[in-house]
DNA sequence: CGGTATCCCGGGGGATACTG
DNA sequence: CAGTATCCCCCGGGATACCG
């Protein structure tokens, strides 16, 4: 269940690859991006969404890609709460490259199982 | 210079994005998979074309792909010893995902130094 | 050249319990 | 509902030294 994937460091900075990768490239990130690339979603949503994230990480994931400027953070002044999450326009571009990993996925795994 | 990246899992297994992201996901697999794009490269021309990765994880990172079947290890029987990777037929398959990263990336890189 | 072996370490992540 | 607060653990990565 759980694999081994990206922890720290992106090549040179300056670099293409880093600056998408340091924004992408967390943990999680891409699945939490995937999520809201349809639209804004709530805390709840995101976390029904991606059942595998804990809410720990959901919360710090979503801390950065706020901080970094990917996505906005809105809290509705109502009773319980309500938090929308929803991609800024720095977010938007990182989308083709969200999808293409989508794209070759889907076609991986149709190979897979058509084999 | 060292930024927090993906460490562990993915979404659900058997969902796209988890499908591509396990094989590109781990920490430098994208710099290493994107020098071997261009053609077959040697043990010492990888790590030149990514000084920052030390010798240590550019090995794991080789075996992981390999065993993963992104890539394939060829030593040559000369001396001193010449070992080839090459991306295989899976390994282009990511390709196109990697391209648009560095693409994003690289609109992004223009963008800041515009402003 | 193309790696291993070893030591060390930090922090990211899981689980659980609790809160405004 | 939307998080915090702890505790704990593990392993992935850097550095250095060495090998066939």
């Amino acid at each position: 269940m759980v694999l081994k994937l990206r922890k720290k460091a992106t090549a040179l900075p300056g670099c293409p690859m880093s600056k998408c990768m340091d924004l992408l490239g967390g943990c999680w990130t891409p699945e939490v991006l995937w999520s809201l690339s349809e639209g804004p979603r709530r805390f709840s949503e995101l976390r029904r969404d991606s059942p595998f994230i804990s809410a720990k990480v959901m919360t710090s994931r979503l801390r950065d890609l706020e901080q970094r400027g990917v996505l906005t953070r809105t809290v509705m002044p109502t009773s319980p709460p309500t938090v929308e999450y929803e991609l800024s326009e720095l977010g938007k571009e990182l989308l083709p490259a969200i999808r293409s990993i989508v794209e070759v996925g889907t076609r991986l795994l149709l190979r897979d199982t058509s084999s």
